[in-house]
DNA sequence: ACTGTCGGGACCGCCCGTTCCT
DNA sequence: AGGAACGGGCGGTCCCGACAGT
């Protein structure tokens, strides 16, 4: 048993090289030798836990879609922002999360394995449908498009807020694209009362569970798994 | 000069021919030997033409941002408005653009030429300035920060409107993420007038000057040069 | 005693699953893994058994040359034929058997164990010496050439008939090949009374024992042991 | 024109040190590096001639069935003792036979190229009815199953003479099979005037052409072809 | 001036036989 | 006997020059 535990350690601190040698180079130009460097491991083990490196990369992105850290509040509109904040604190401090991101950017990733949004899709659109029925979206918006378009702005604000390397946290751009979109999303009442600030952002993040040794994404991840 | 002539029709077809191997594998995965099919050259011509692959990618990145086609108008942010539309129509129909967007996304070639991005924002940081001078924008808006995180915005709809393949027009993504921000930017009465109509678009295209035998972008192109 | 007959078991298990393995594969291409899985052993157990893959090899070729079946004959050239005869029925249906045979012929195989070819030779001279005492023998026959000669064309006759493919039993081939060399080998008077038809072989192969369960040649094998 | 006669050379060289290397070591044991080192080729000059290790394989397996150096000859049979005794004299002087032989062996490259067996056989066959036609034969003879039982019990003597190591020329062997099966095949007429001496081979060697630069084989081998 | 053949060298992913510790 | 890890090395393939020809 403490063997297996050992090697579940092993497995994650592979899977997490890997994520940050694949957010540096891109999928082709990663080289399992820089993963091996990371890791601390010989390729013997990484062979043992990943068959190849297609193997490696499906391993980052089956943990990359989670709504973990975002509490029940009684506007919907509120969960569906704090959804967007919290990932953006986290994205950049998990590489697994930027990792999964890159894959899915880059385009011999997408022909191997797909991409992981529709799944933030699905995740975003159901958000936006409670909060439609709650009364709290503006007439006019079609949850749909809407949670498209946002999963677009967001994955482009985050690429651009890393690639041009100003320094800004991740978290700020990401609240000025809410601040922008919101008021033509949310009712007038509503809009109002919704908070968009990193300091709501950065208590949220004190729920989340300490990371475990072997890093975070460890459970079975409840993947899209709505948490209403 | 006819030998001239065929010397650059033939730099501009390896240089198309790069651009689509670009586009579907990325920075590192595409290989010469595809580009050299496409293109119906061999090796001795094409290095006679390109140094290296660096340089290849160098040249499509060369041609990329661009205001071509935009036209005066009496309200500036219209002028914005068919920047993104124009762009939304000609980019995949142009391998040319479409590779200069996939190559600033892909680490590996970041690292290696940097990114377009510094300019796109300019551009657009140039026209909402010239915008809020006119008064076009609510007194809130900040032309650089707005500036940053639409061309972070268009740039993740297009990844996605590629990427999910649900087959829809980038122009229509597009026109939605710009009805989606407009009502937090422009002031009411300019707002009501300004046009992000596919119509209007198709209507812009037609200025376009007929793809020249070698293809658009040809010209040592006037890349960030406002047209004011 | 339970537990070592289990033991025996299983390493016959993994010897038959290897022998397989190296006929099909030769004795480089031929992986552990492989062998692991026909034998539905683990890592663990093989490596209990046998300490390399060489070590494995030599598991087989121990246990090739036999003269088990061959029954006492008037003429001891009946016994001779019965020889081939016998190992033609015998070896197609014992991986063991046509394995040694294979590792015989493998380059490599052959740098690191040499071959069983000349306990196969000298059994068969043993044999042709004999009859020469007996007067079976034309006058100008030589035991130890025409051993050597009738060896290696047993060896390519099985080679062919298994490499051509063309579902001839190897039976039927090898008592070709003693049809065509007996006339120039035995005395007439013997010649006309040997016996190469199957049926003979068909009648000789009931009295080999049953097969006990872990397969044949599990005793130690008494190898190049003559019966006389 | 002179560039490509140096890489015409340059392709035999690599086809002369590939066959070795197989031939010493087998298909699979067999590795490119050695191949390049006695062949003293780079690996992009490898990889332009050939363009995986099958390719070699093939390249080998390609030159090996002639019937070059048998002249015609009143008896049909003599022709056909002659193909084997030159062969025998041939093979081991020429990598690239034996390797052919050493390939047809190894049960991975027959899984990938099959054998050259068939044409051997066809052309031994073609031989025997020719002589069936002229009643060199036996009557009770028949050509097909006795080519197929002679290349078999031919390419068995080569590997034991091969492997077991005792310096004996192969042609003595061969001569020594000969000699046993003739007797079984021709009518006594022709049987007393065939030759199979080591001298008449050493005769019929010095008709064959000087070995070009580059090795024999380079011809546009006219393989199974008869010569009549 | 431009094209094509041929060769150079680097490196990567894969996979394997083997051992160590329960 | 089993699960995990070790480390070496192979085949493939790629990017790129060096010339010779036209």
């Amino acid at each position: 048993m403490a063997r297996q535990e050992r090697a579940i350690r092993t497995r994650n601190e592979i899977l997490k090289a890997a994520a940050t040698v694949f957010n540096e180079f891109g999928y082709d130009a990663a080289t399992i030798a820089e993963t091996l460097i990371r890791a601390q491991v010989t390729r013997g083990a990484l062979y043992f836990h990943f068959r190849s490196k297609e193997d490696l990369a499906r391993g980052v992105l089956d943990q990359a879609v989670t709504l973990e850290g975002v509490e029940p509040h009684p506007f919907v509109l509120q969960e569906w922002v704090d959804a967007s904040m919290l990932l953006a604190y986290r994205l950049p401090r998990e590489p697994v999360l930027s990792a999964a991101l890159r894959l899915s950017v880059d385009p011999k990733a997408r022909q191997l394995f797909g991409t992981r949004w529709p799944d933030w899709i699905e995740l975003n659109v159901q958000l936006l449908v409670a909060a439609k029925d709650h009364g709290e979206l503006l007439p006019h918006v079609d949850p749909i498009e809407v949670g498209r378009i946002v999963v677009g702005a967001w994955t482009g604000v985050e690429l651009i807020n890393e690639g041009v390397g100003t320094g800004r946290d991740l978290v700020t751009d990401i609240a000025a694209l809410m601040d922008l979109l919101l008021p033509n999303i949310a009712v007038p009442g509503i809009l109002a009362k919704l908070d968009t600030s990193p300091e709501r952002t950065a208590k949220l993040v004190t729920t989340l569970p300490e990371e475990p040794p072997g890093g975070p994404g460890l459970s079975d991840s409840p993947l899209v798994e709505s948490h209403r």
